[in-house]
DNA sequence: TATGAATGAGCTTTCATTCAT
DNA sequence: GATGAATGAAAGCTCATTCAT
């Protein structure tokens, strides 16, 4: 399929994009061809010529979040850093990767469809993959103190933590009249790494210092 | 509907139940009120009849949530808890909460449908409700070190972090071979509670001592 | 039928205006038994307990058109009278009866359900004996000039001019202000009586006379 | 959708053939779309698909219905005509009209639903239009007798006078034997005429001499 | 008489996909 | 490569009617 797309025009690239939007904002069974292709500019029948299927735009969707999230946490890892810098440069590297693909991550963080077999696979592999590199950044530089039965209960916890701002940012802005720049995400990431490395007993003390 | 529920025969609550738990699975839209009323085993238009649509269901079931997960916060507020004592019971009473009621949990905390506009302004209300609860309990316990534009990263996170094993459970039961009883959640809200108060160093010292 | 409307409640009577005021506005087939029982504030369930299911309550307002619609014709019918006398009192009679029932005419002017068998048998049978009381009055003041086979022209023509300004009604009056008082149909009988009588060059005449 | 007609292949023109026929059997709400797709012999989304639903097949035939009363209408008025000449060819080629297209004329005469947004709409603008065609052909021939008020009652009751034979065919058919033919219609066209000219006073002296 | 929950067949419309061109 | 007409299954919903109470 990679080589394909470079033959393809690029209305492979137009389609995957107007997808990514869509299923970002609407479960993915609630979004039809129809409106992929009308957004996309594309006729209908493309979408199974180039993914085979519905389905088959999602699994494209699905292996770049994956490939670009594993990259992402492998090179989140300096081995001169110390803990406090390591979690930091971490945080601040997956903050900036949803902040500049966040419809794709929107999509890989949620909960995907498990009525389709093959996503449901591709789940299942990545999931365990995944596990694996949080094992190794648990080794790097937590391994004075994570028992490895809690690797599991860690790393979906802290990728929950950073992506809930996300989920929730449209009902956020709605309450609160906050721009999100910058600045702000320089604060979330920094926020939330504190929480991790400190709680909010050390967070507080260094804020209110 | 709350009257009525007592009128109504049990089919009313046979859909209900069916519908959390293929909601709680697989996306709203992706269920359909044939799966729903064959599962309830009650005919089709019963569904119609009492919910007056299939998003009506969603709409008790979210209903029942919000419910749930206000009360749940509002009596885990103990006046003489200590900071440790307060986030420890809380955390304790929401992992409680999401265990007996899992599936209304799961699709509460799940990217609800956008395109839904009765569901769209009930999530709109009720995450202010949830702000404003989020803000009771920052003064609560937190008064001294959480500043004010900080709930509103702080609340989200916890509860993202909260349910994130259970939207993972699946793909964890498959990788590690865990049995997750009692002694498993008391250790999981123990850990997310001492992660929160402490962050992981702190976390750290404590578990090793 | 007509035994039981005396026992029971007046919930028949409900039912049969409900439904004659439906029926008129739109189609039998458009109009349902939630509707009809809602309008009647009746029990759906009433409707086929008393009518023996929708068609019956149209087979009852078809009764009362075509028992009204004989009567009236029959009534129209005096001896004595002058040929131009004749014509102008069965316009005056046809236009009050078509006043004072409207709901009731205008569904048995309409074009009923040719699929409903009842119905259809119903709106045979009538069909026929209207046109044997067409007869009696072409017999009676049109001996001289109609022949027999003319009946079947001259009849359902009179009556469909008659009728059509009530279908046209509503539009009508969007269209041209006018108030529809006593005075209007005073000069819309008179107007087709002469037309019938004597054609629009004899009418033109006497107008401009 | 003139253009598209013609870019469609013949499904469109069956679907509306098939419509006409059912449509003017029995009422719009009583022709289900399986019916329709079944007589037409065309898969059942195709009804969406060129028309955008069940309604869009009505508003297809109306239209027609009126482009054809209009010009039909305009067509009659012949300057060199005589006021009777003028009646005899209109109501002729009214009657060729009916005949020729007796399906979409009586849908087109019939009671439109009411309840279907579009139809209403487009029965509103048409019944304009065509009183100031009745007021062009009233202008015409009628200027010395017909005062402008007459215009939406006699206009209406010539045209329910001329489709009245075609409403109840069916029933004149099962009660007289009678052969429908052109001889028949040139009867029935002329009866019609001479009765609008000279009424039934006229008439029988005419048909007596 | 009267109720309203329950039924099952039916409705129109939309879905993702295919195929001849 | 690209089109858009065509397909068949399934979607959510409404229908008139029935039945136990």
């Amino acid at each position: 399929m990679e080589n394909n797309k470079k033959i393809w025009g690029d209305a492979f690239e137009r389609i995957v994009e107007a997808s990514a939007e869509l299923f970002a904002e609407n479960a993915f069974h609630s979004v039809g061809v129809r409106e992929i292709a009308n957004k996309a500019n594309v006729n209908i029948s493309m979408i199974s010529y180039y993914f085979g299927g519905k389905a088959g735009i999602l699994i494209e969707i699905l292996n770049r979040f994956f490939d670009m999230q594993f990259s992402t946490l492998k090179n989140s890892i300096v081995e001169t850093d110390s803990k406090e810098e390591s979690i930091k440069r971490l945080f601040r590297n997956i903050v900036d990767m949803i902040r500049t693909h966040t419809n794709i991550c929107l999509i890989g963080f949620s909960d995907l469809p498990n009525n389709v077999p093959e996503v449901y696979e591709l789940k299942v592999n990545k999931t365990h993959q995944m596990m694996e590199i949080g094992n190794q950044i648990s080794t790097r530089f937590c391994i004075d103190f994570c028992k490895d039965e809690l690797t599991h209960i860690l790393g979906p916890a802290m990728m929950s933590m950073l992506i809930s701002h996300f989920t929730h940012k449209n009902f956020i802005s709605q309450i609160y009249k906050i721009e999100f720049d910058n600045n702000y995400y320089d604060t979330y990431s920094n926020t939330l790494a504190e929480l991790f490395l400190y709680g909010i007993t050390g967070f507080s003390t260094e804020k209110n210092q």
